[in-house]
RNA sequence: GGGAGAUUAGCUCAGUUGGUUUAGAGCAUCUGCCUUACAAGCAGAGGGUCGGCGGUUCGAAUCCGUCAUCUCCCACCA
């Protein structure tokens, strides 16, 4: 305060400011809630000074104000009234004569077209009296009550005044008639009590310089919102900056260095302590001023303008500048807040943050969502409407409830809150769970690796790795969430339902050293994944799944750093993969049970890497899984990339529905087939097109072409 | 009143500068399974003319216009 007030940007003045009645304090704009509300408009007419029986007539929704009235205005431009130019009208039951004055503010359409004005209690009004150098009749308290200037209803309360001066009004003629109305009023965000414009001497602070370099470097990228549309909201609101309203007379709160020492407006001095006050005070005055001649304001400042030195001052960078603290700490990466507060708190950081460090707080601020109930309502203490944490924590543990909340909430999107997402968090702690109880279920003995295992390592080495990828992708985005669910789908479907089962050895048969601890370091490395996610499994685990040294925990163990990526065991288990699925299919479809084995035959029809079939042999529980060049008659079969594979089941296949699978097929393959023929015939699409392009389509013609042959064969030979 | 953003499956959302199948995921739904980690589970399946209309283009969920609906921010309409 007392450097900005040296600096020239604090200075203090009468304003209309938003007054809280109840908490009996100003407030800034961002303190205040329109809301809108059903009111009445009440017309009550006025007469013309010197006139019989000639009136005009006003519209207003608060008549209590009448008694501050200081003048009535219309628009210049108006027919109906430019006969009452420069005449004076009378104020109902205070009687008091107040000019008409003429001013374009007024809104023709609006109303009667005429307008009263009362200064003291609203902020057009106000401007009003400035440019016409009207009166300023201030009929209120500090507690919303009338003062002396409000006649007989001195001591009454703003909004029981209404009611009794409507009826004054209508008893002694003066109320023609109400209308119901709808306006907007606002409320205090504190106590929710109809806030006043009041005139009142305040502290302030000069934004629109300080906001300068605020507003530039968010807009130039050096700090980056996410998600980055609030950069416009930011934007818009910076460069309409208005000057901020510091003081507030509360009892809590620092108080304001400024010291009073006689009744002039200008009689005060800023200063750290009362005796450098009189000092100062001296000097100014010309004579000698005592420490106890001095009165200190007894306004405090508002709470955000402590607040908004956080960054600093959370490292002593006001106290003491230049420390190591603050030197390592700022500026810090991260802000993680409500786009609520974005104006109160993360604008004004970053101009504190410019001016005192003269360099950003944070490089990056992630607006959350906020929990709505499922109407739509915000949740909130004063509603009831928020689920007891407790009571969820009971029944779907900490960890469920986090995870629940945090895969679907994604930046700055509002989370309708459903107890089912914390369901899905639970049922996927209790996955990881049972996970870690197979794994440590196995009894360990020094035999030979299974081929399996060891391409089922091989897989996973690099499915992790391409999963890393997109995962640290997702959190150098701020997709907090979109990480998360690559995570769970990682683990549940990556490690749980394929690497486990492809390692997974036989009922009560070991496993071989090389496979289990190498499945504990995969079990490691996505414990190290979840643990921001689902702290409390993960720390867990982690010291379950091997010996631990003390204080060698998962909450500070490094994040798995990105291995290789082999695209080529990618592929080939995503062909093993969809061959297992196939094989899947045939037992669904012939309720074949999973301990039946069954044989495969494979016509190659293109040549691949087949070392995956051992995983093929093991997944689909085959007992043989051969080659061949012929066809296969009385066989389900499936194709995958080309290749047609079968099984043979005797007289059990169902011929008729192989024949409408393949027909099914087929007729999708055709449609597809058109629809690429259809832009390859497009003589402007090959022209056009990038030559990349138009060869994807000629692949995608001819793998068609390719398989609606063999389709087509297949279904002669079951004729 | 001014400004910004959004509208994709029943729900919550992805969809990178227009072109890798006739648009994806999770949840929910449906079908079949109590198969020795997990029924809070397993294996499958269905579900969308990408808000409407019009335009640009060889090609549009993606770009432009317009209308509709919703959300947020700002604002003094008596």
């Amino acid at each position: 305060f007392i450097d900005l007030y040296k600096k020239g940007k604090i200075y203090r003045g009468v304003r209309m400011v938003n007054w809280d009645p109840e908490a009996k304090t100003a407030l800034s704009d961002e303190e205040v809630i329109h809301k809108e509300v059903n009111s009445k408009l009440f017309h009550v007419r006025y007469k013309i000074e010197g006139t019989a029986d000639e009136w005009l007539i006003i519209a207003t929704t608060r008549p209590e104000t009448i008694l501050g009235d200081t003048a009535i205005c219309i628009n210049p431009n108006d027919e109906r009234y430019k006969h009452l130019h420069g005449k004076k009208a009378i104020v109902p039951i205070a009687n008091r004569v107040i000019p008409i004055i003429a001013d374009e503010y007024v809104d023709m359409e609006f109303g009667t077209g005429c307008l009263k004005v009362t200064p003291a209690h609203d902020v057009n009004d106000y401007d009003l009296g400035q440019r016409h150098n009207l009166e300023t009749i201030d009929i209120l308290n500090d507690n919303g009550t009338l003062n002396e200037n409000g006649l007989h209803y001195a001591g009454k309360d703003r909004f029981e005044v209404r009611k009794e001066i409507e009826k004054e009004l209508y008893d002694k003629g003066y109320l023609v008639k109400t209308e119901d109305h709808i306006n907007k009023v606002g409320f205090s965000e504190r106590t929710n009590a109809v806030i006043e414009p009041k005139l009142s001497l305040q502290w302030f602070l000069s934004m629109k310089e300080l906001a300068q370099p605020a507003l530039e470097n968010v807009m130039n990228g050096n700090i980056n919102f996410h998600p980055d549309k609030f950069k416009n909201t930011y934007k818009h609101w910076m460069e309409n900056v208005k000057d901020w309203c510091i003081s507030r007379q509360l009892w809590w709160g620092h108080q304001i260095p400024a010291y009073f020492y006689g009744e002039g407006s200008e009689d005060y001095v800023i200063a750290k302590t009362k005796e450098e006050a009189a000092q100062l005070a001296t000097e100014k005055a010309g004579r000698t001023i005592s420490v106890d001649e001095l009165r200190q304001d007894e306004d405090v400042l508002d709470t955000w303008f402590s607040s908004w030195l956080w960054p600093i001052s959370m490292f002593n960078g006001i106290t003491q500048p230049g420390n190591e603290e603050i030197k390592y700490y700022y500026p810090t990466n991260d802000l993680v807040t409500a786009p609520e507060i974005m104006f109160f708190w993360v604008a004004r950081m970053i101009i504190a943050g410019y001016e005192y460090m003269g360099d950003l707080p944070f490089r990056n601020v992630y607006y959350t969502g906020i929990v709505r109930d499922k109407l739509g309502r915000k949740m909130s203490k004063s509603l009831g409407n928020s689920p007891d944490p407790i009571d969820l924590i009971n029944q779907y543990g900490a960890d469920g409830v986090r995870m629940g909340i945090l895969i679907s909430s994604p930046a700055g999107n509002d989370l309708p809150f459903d107890s089912s997402q914390c369901e899905q968090g639970r049922n996927f702690t209790n996955k990881v769970w049972n996970a870690f109880r197979l794994v440590s279920s196995w009894e360990v003995k020094e035999i030979e690796q299974p081929e399996s295992s060891k391409r089922a390592i091989e897989w996973f080495e690099s499915r992790f790795n391409e999963a890393l990828t997109e995962i640290n992708d997702s959190f150098d985005k701020f997709k907090i969430s979109d990480a998360l669910m690559s995570i769970y789908k990682l683990i549940w479907d990556d490690f749980c339902s394929w690497y486990l089962e492809m390692i997974k050895p036989g009922y009560q048969h070991p496993i071989d050293s090389k496979t289990l601890e190498t499945t504990k370091d995969f079990f490691e490395k996505i414990l190290k994944l979840m643990q921001p996610f689902m702290p409390f499994i993960a720390e867990d685990l982690w010291h379950l799944i091997r010996e631990r040294q003390e204080g060698e925990d998962i909450v500070i163990a490094p994040w798995p750093t990105l291995g290789e990526i082999n695209q080529e065991v990618l592929n080939n288990f995503k062909r093993a993969e969809e061959i297992i699925i196939g094989l899947r299919n045939i037992r669904n479809q012939n309720n074949i049970a999973n301990k039946v084995k069954m044989d495969l035959l494979v016509k190659k029809n293109n040549d691949y890497d087949t070392s995956f079939d051992c995983v093929v042999v093991k997944m689909g529980n085959l007992s043989s899984m051969e080659y061949t060049t012929e066809k296969v008659a009385n066989a389900n079969s499936f194709i995958v990339t080309n290749n047609e594979y079968y099984v043979p089941f005797g007289d059990s296949i169902d011929v008729e529905a192989e024949k409408a699978k393949m027909q099914e097929e087929l007729k999708y393959t055709k449609g597809f087939l058109a629809s690429v023929q259809g832009k390859l015939k497009n003589e402007k699409f090959v022209s056009s097109a990038p030559a990349q392009v138009v060869e994807m389509e000629r692949k995608k013609e001819a793998d068609a072409l390719n398989k609606i042959a063999i389709l087509e064969e297949k279904l002669a030979s079951l004729n």
